[in-house]
DNA sequence: ATCATTTGTTTCACTGAGTAAAACACAAAA
DNA sequence: TTTTGTGTTTTACTCAGTGAAACAAATGAT
């Protein structure tokens, strides 16, 4: 039999699956010098529980393509610029849409809002994907949506985490009211975005859509930047204090859950 | 045996090679995913020589770890995400300084001048390698040294590609004068960006660092966006009309050849 | 409807590619 | 020196990877 069994024995009888074991341990050897680059040979075969000639002749093949490389002394490893060619091409938003959508479901399906996937494009935010809640009163979010940064829960978020000359340019520019709880004094949005840092998480009341709440985590890459935002919204009215923080709790693990895939788990 | 021969037979007797060739095969896939994406099975396996049941597990192996991902009706296959976490690792720079110092070596040898690898860091230059040539009187370049981008060779021309945007900020910042012929006055700039932009090159004389040359051509990435420049630089008493013309052709050569592995060869 | 093609998937027997272990050369430290 | 480490090379065994061919399910042509 030239098939191997699936890694899990427990899913009912005589699961086959297809994988090749070769490449298998090569990813292996990729994943972990993503982790830990600059490995030695030895560090790297005892790190995956794989013998010196398999790890060495992996390593030749994958250098050979430039898919790994050595330091000048040629006594270490790491990865090498044609993943780095190959990731442009799939680039961050690109991976997001494929991490984030079976998460996203997840939260729908708990919660019963809509869900939210918003990066920022310069000065403004980008709805990259969204889920449409149940009860759901149709809200801001259809995806590829532009919007402002300065209102709406994920919007806010990002402003919060963006690099100050980014939060400058935006409390200078024309802020629009979008509602009567839109906030567009400079220094009364300073003092929020402040707070949105502090605390990891925000909640947004009608300040974009009227009637509207937005709850938001931020989701985090490689370099542990926040990348892009995951947030919950509904109607405000449904918003009592046990719903705010269990959805508080709930969409601050599935961002984590997608940040754990965009810089390892 | 179990070594498969060197791919090229003609380096003297009985070379060996360690490549493992259900890795390399999987190489392939990715690299050709990455040239030609939302192929379906039956085409990648035409297009690369293989058979189809190969390819078919290739994919499986690639997607069961995040490499590959097939679109939402599981009919054609494009890199999936994992390539972009593993890619964003090395980044853009990284890449650059694995695949630009054996060009750069050659170009020094055979010019004998000094060659600078330089990128848009903001408003500033950023050397990120450079390589010193024989009759060098000691220039501007040191890796990892910060300059302006309204002077020098490199510099300027990646201010010609920058957005408008950023062109308009350094025009409108504080011009500094280096030499006698530095240009600080922002149409007269605006002037030299844009005849840079149509030609696709560009020779610098003495505006940065007086008596010395730079001739500076653009590196392109996977867009096609110029995301670095290439220059030699020497003393402009040297560079008569010839020695001009064979420079600006040397260096556009070696700038495409960057170019290639970074996009694609 | 029926047939013809094409797709992705699965099977299967053969064998040579991938593997583990052990030997090797070299360098740095003890 | 010897020791202990490194990366490299060789080896014999065997099972993982392979190609060909069969397969079901779509899709399109007749």
């Amino acid at each position: 039999m030239t098939l191997t069994r699936d890694e899990d024995p427990s899913d009912g009888p005589e699961r086959k699956s297809y994988r090749i074991e070769a490449v298998a341990r090569a990813l292996s050897v990729l994943e972990t010098l993503g982790e830990r680059p600059d490995q030695t040979l030895t560090a790297l075969a005892s790190d995956l529980g794989m013998t010196k000639s398999i790890v060495f002749r992996l390593l030749q093949t994958l250098e050979e393509r430039g898919f790994v490389q050595r330091d000048s002394q040629r006594a270490t490893f790491a990865l090498g610029y044609r993943m780095s060619v190959l990731g442009e091409r799939v680039g961050r938003n690109g991976a997001l849409l494929q991490v984030a959508p079976a998460i996203m479901d997840a939260l729908r399906d708990k919660t019963g809002e809509n869900v939210n996937l918003i990066v920022r494009e310069g000065l403004h935010a980008l709805a990259l994907a969204t889920r449409e809640g149940f009860h759901s009163i149709r809200i801001f979010a259809q995806s590829g949506r532009r919007g402002p940064l300065y209102a709406g829960g994920g919007s806010t978020l990002l402003l919060a985490f963006a690099d100050p000359a980014v939060q400058e340019r935006v409390l200078a520019g024309p802020l629009e009211t979008f509602t009567p709880h839109t906030v567009t004094h400079p220094d009364k949005l300073r003092e929020i975005l402040q707070r949105i840092h502090t605390k990891g998480y925000h909640v947004a009341l009608n300040d974009l859509d009227d009637g509207a709440f937005s709850v938001a985590a931020p989701i985090r890459g490689v370099g542990g930047d926040v990348i892009a935002s995951l947030s919950l919204a509904g109607a405000s009215v449904r918003l009592d204090e046990a719903r705010r923080d269990s959805y508080i709790e709930e969409v601050l693990k599935s961002a984590a859950e997608i940040s754990a895939k965009m810089c390892f788990a």
